[in-house]
DNA sequence: ACACGAACGTCAACCGCGTTGGCATAAGGA
DNA sequence: TCCTTATGCCAACGCGGTTGACGTTCGTGT
């Protein structure tokens, strides 16, 4: 029976995280933090296809068999490497006072960390049963709108929103960025060409603005959502 | 050779999607349109493991091999049945000359039309590669927004957020709804339980707002979302 | 000092998957 | 009628997740 990590944990539990380490025959040492790590790294360099047991194996120096003593399958492990994201978006934001900025850098620390892993991003949206809870994320937010005086129900349904978009446009960008660099800038080159070549009769309004489309489209929209929300958030607080 | 039905082509190409009929040996006729209707029904009733070649050759009265007669492979197939949502959200919209009802019902009805097929939409976010394009979509809502008096940057400006808060969205919460009932049902279960069991020492802003919380976190975020983004693009009308 | 149980890693195997090449058959045009 | 083409089926290849049996190592209680 593989040993399981953390069952229907909704969080990453550090006193989990953390395990001895124990010399073996070959002297490799296994941990949870080491699959983790090494299976974000072979996202990173392999790809979604470097993303199964037999290679995961292979990159630790062991078995396929042997991830199933960490992680009760892919899945699991896949969700371990979701909280990672978002614990290290977290690790090194502190509130520092000034709400609006403090929840701006948040939002951006969030979006970069699931950037920063496009392929694992993706693999996280498609694989992840629910939400990704970081209660420590939960818990400060919250407690950055109480003390900007926002109301519990305004804190609560700002919160919402803020977190919610926050991950939806990381997925989206980390999609973008999953592919490989070649089939990026053939997609947009074919993408760039669809759209100059449509004739102003029957699509005028993109001709008129394919120049700015094609400025603005390959960019991330979160920042102006992200500002928006924080704007309307200003607006409310002044008005009460 | 297979027959590929569009290699690049980023939209839906309504020739190529009406296929003409020939009987067969069984008297089973396919084509695109009745794979990619069979492909949304298995998802649907099945779940991911539903899209398999497999599978849906057995449910289509055929081989698995039958499809890549019509498609190149599982991820061109995943496409056609992108596109076919966005087509889908489109196929009866059509503007009633008010620019924000317009436009908000256009968010909606795409929002929709992907949580009407999450597991789907999960799929489609995680295999398409690039942006789903439909260009009678960026040609409509740009048409909106420069007639109801916009200059073509914030025309293109709000277009771009629109489009891809409304997808990132559909794609988050599309993976909420694309579990089976029941463990949904557990999953918000824990989620309950980890909140309302957190002392109000530790987590102060959690535990007075945990009424709030299960109220609203196992909803959408996208109509606040997109209710945002209207009023700061009329608000910009104004001043304008 | 020693035995025991748990933790850990490996080996071999199972079954299902995407995909392909070769073959048979039917439709439609010459 | 014959030939081309479209279409479907069969068998097979390689690879994937996952599991159960087995050996080995380590900490621990006696």
């Amino acid at each position: 029976m593989p040993v399981r990590v953390g069952g229907m944990a909704k969080t990453a539990v550090p006193e989990e995280r953390r395990r001895r380490r124990r010399p073996t025959k070959q002297g490799t040492v296994l941990t949870h933090d080491l699959i983790v790590d090494t299976a974000l790294r072979m996202l990173r360099e392999h790809g979604a296809q470097g993303f199964t047991a037999r290679r995961l194996g292979l990159a630790l120096g062991a078995d396929a068999s042997t991830v199933y003593r960490y992680f009760a399958g892919l899945d699991e492990l896949t969700r371990a490497i979701a909280d990672e994201l978002m614990h290290r978006a977290m690790r090194r934001w502190a509130p520092a006072g000034a709400w609006r900025a403090d929840l701006r850098d948040l939002g951006l620390r969030i979006h970069a960390s699931y950037l920063a892993h496009p392929q694992a991003a993706v693999l996280a949206a498609s694989r992840v049963s629910g939400r990704v809870h970081e209660i420590a994320a939960d818990e400060a937010v919250l407690g950055v709108l109480r003390g900007a005086g926002f109301a519990d129900p305004a804190a609560v349904r700002i919160y919402h929103v803020f977190i919610d978009q926050s991950l939806a446009f990381a997925a989206l960008d980390a999609a973008s960025l999953a592919l490989p660099a070649d089939a990026r800038e053939t997609d947009e080159a074919v993408w760039h060409a669809t759209y100059a070549r449509l004739p102003a009769e029957t699509h005028p309004n993109i001709a008129a603005t394919a120049q700015l489309l094609a400025q603005r489209m390959n960019a991330s929209a979160y920042p102006a959502a992200l500002d928006l929300l924080l704007a309307a958030a200003a607006a409310e607080l002044v008005d009460a």
